[in-house]
DNA sequence: TGCATCTATGTCATTATTGACATATATTCT
DNA sequence: AGAATATATGTCAATAATGACATAGATGCA
């Protein structure tokens, strides 16, 4: 795992942290995180490649700026669901998502 | 679409019905469905292959029997979260997942 | 037939997720 | 500096998802 991404983690609940904190977590729990984290870079970067701020894409998801930043930020309380919604209103194809969320630490989709 | 989608579809409330009524979706709506549809066949056929009854599936997801028919069916009650916590607590990876995710209509994952 | 097992579906109280709002921080202008 | 824009984070009322339960249908077996 990247700094980056722990960094993000860390700043929500997750009690990732270091390394070490996430043998705390079971594989299942892990694989759920690492879903979650890959499809929220996944939607920073597609709304960026389409030039919007997180306020434009709010608008067409119907949702608030702030969800946005949550959804980005993996937030506990952002479910798998929505990121999917975002994601799809940002052009992305089942193949595409599914290229996301296998992504080891990149931001494809 | 085959046939028996369109039947699982339909018998609960998605409307989908014909191919015509697929036309009330929206693309997006469209793709989520789809989604959701191809991830509940993966979670059938894994626990199918794990020779588990729904029973036995529910107690190791923590959740119950109907829950777990409600999940293969693609109710629209049922997020794709908890179909996702099913897959991965039957062993699916992230790329199994992924290759479900965006299957035509075959129940690999 | 009766009995056990598996699956489907409706309902409901509890819990989780959501959009909206307030507010804070950061950056980039003039 | 002050204004404008973008992003982050906490809170909360409204809504959605969840597990549990009841019950029905189906299948197989004694």
């Amino acid at each position: 795992m990247d700094k980056a991404k722990q960094k993000r983690l860390e700043a929500r609940g997750w009690r990732v942290g270091t390394a070490e904190t996430f043998l705390g977590l079971s594989p299942e729990e892990a694989a759920l995180i690492e879903m979650k984290v890959n499809l929220s870079q996944a939607l920073r970067a597609r709304r960026e490649a389409h030039g919007l701020s997180q306020l434009a894409l709010a608008k067409r998801l119907q949702s608030s700026q702030s969800r946005i930043a949550k959804m980005e930020a993996a937030d506990r309380t952002v479910s798998i669901d929505l990121l999917l919604r975002g994601l799809v209103v940002l052009g992305a194809r089942p193949r595409d998502i599914a290229r996301a969320l296998g992504q080891k630490s990149g931001a494809a989709a």
